[in-house]
DNA sequence: ATCTTTTTCGTCCATTTGGTCCAGATAAAG
DNA sequence: CTTTATCTGGACCAAATGGACGAAAAAGAT
């Protein structure tokens, strides 16, 4: 019959670009029309796809809470390299993913946040992924070590910036 | 001549109490009759205090992030003791004020990053402090360490959450 | 009491928002 | 070429937005 769309995946891939929009903008700052002008379709196809502006959002979220950083571990390596290596392959979209992540949990109490269960699977995947580096044992610490860092490397404007996959068009402010 | 009120000083305090607002609700998701009925204020007398939105919002991240956590430091407790009440007295208020510093960030490349006076002074400021402790040599890791698990905490859901400190009215969504 | 200056407030306006609706385009199947 | 399910874009709506004014109120100074 009509065209050949896996409404699916077409709505994940559009999940994935809308995200970076998202967080470069914050939820409230981006507009149904923007995004969709962003994406390259017309508000209402937008809409085909997602009935809401928040169920957008909500896919946006769980589209980078379940991203993979897999297969970053080399033996040959020593447990600073890998951590290195990780610390790497997550700075250039720290920013952009916390971002989305505060939006996402604004305006949660502790509790919500805790009840949550692709925040709660985000945080035991980096868990798990620094474990696998240096055992069970350190990975709380190491965890906690390998945020901080990249946090205070965006904060010290080392980083990669909110804007950097995103440059091509609008030039607003905040 | 007219009612004695110090320009300043007040705008300070309604720059103090807007902080929380823009914190719970994102800059986009603040508007100025919203934080004008939360400080218990006319817009257009918020309006004779702030030029424009975005000025209220500068000021209110110039406060949050000068702010002093002065004399945490006790000679008397060792140096893990101390940087557990340094997290202490930061975890209260880091989502809040993690929430608003991405609010500020958003869109500034790292280099514009790395050239903000006020976002310099912030992170110098916390880095002094967490020097006061360890000393110079083991600041930067112990800072990284510190903001590490005061962002694990709070993604973990374990920690304040953001609408701690202004839940009294409204009740919107994201 | 009457100025005079700051602070406060109500009203107005153009623009944008999320969301709905429908006419037209698109393309596989007959 | 026609049918037919699917996609698309633009028009439209009520609500909210940032900001601009001018008028009112408050209160020190005379």
């Amino acid at each position: 019959m009509p065209k050949i769309v896996d409404h699916d995946v077409y709505s994940r891939q559009l999940a994935v670009q809308a995200a970076s929009y998202f967080s470069a903008h914050g939820y409230a700052g981006t507009s149904m029309r923007k995004v969709a002008a962003h994406l390259g379709l017309s508000k209402s196809a937008l809409y085909h796809y997602f009935p809401t502006k928040e169920a957008l959002f909500l896919a946006c979220t769980q589209m980078i809470m379940s991203g993979e950083e897999a297969d970053l571990l080399d033996p040959a390596l020593s447990d600073g390299q890998n951590l290195d290596r990780l610390y790497s392959a997550m700075a250039p979209t720290f920013a952009s993913e916390m971002s989305l992540v505060f939006d996402y949990l604004r305006g949660k109490e502790p509790a919500a946040i805790a009840a949550d269960e692709a925040m709660g699977l985000a945080v035991a995947n980096y868990r798990a992924l620094v474990a696998g580096i240096v055992g069970e044992e350190r990975a709380e610490e190491e965890l906690q070590r390998l945020l901080g860092r990249l946090l205070l490397t965006y904060l010290s404007g080392s980083g990669a910036g909110l804007e950097a996959e995103i440059r091509p068009e609008n030039g607003e402010a905040v």
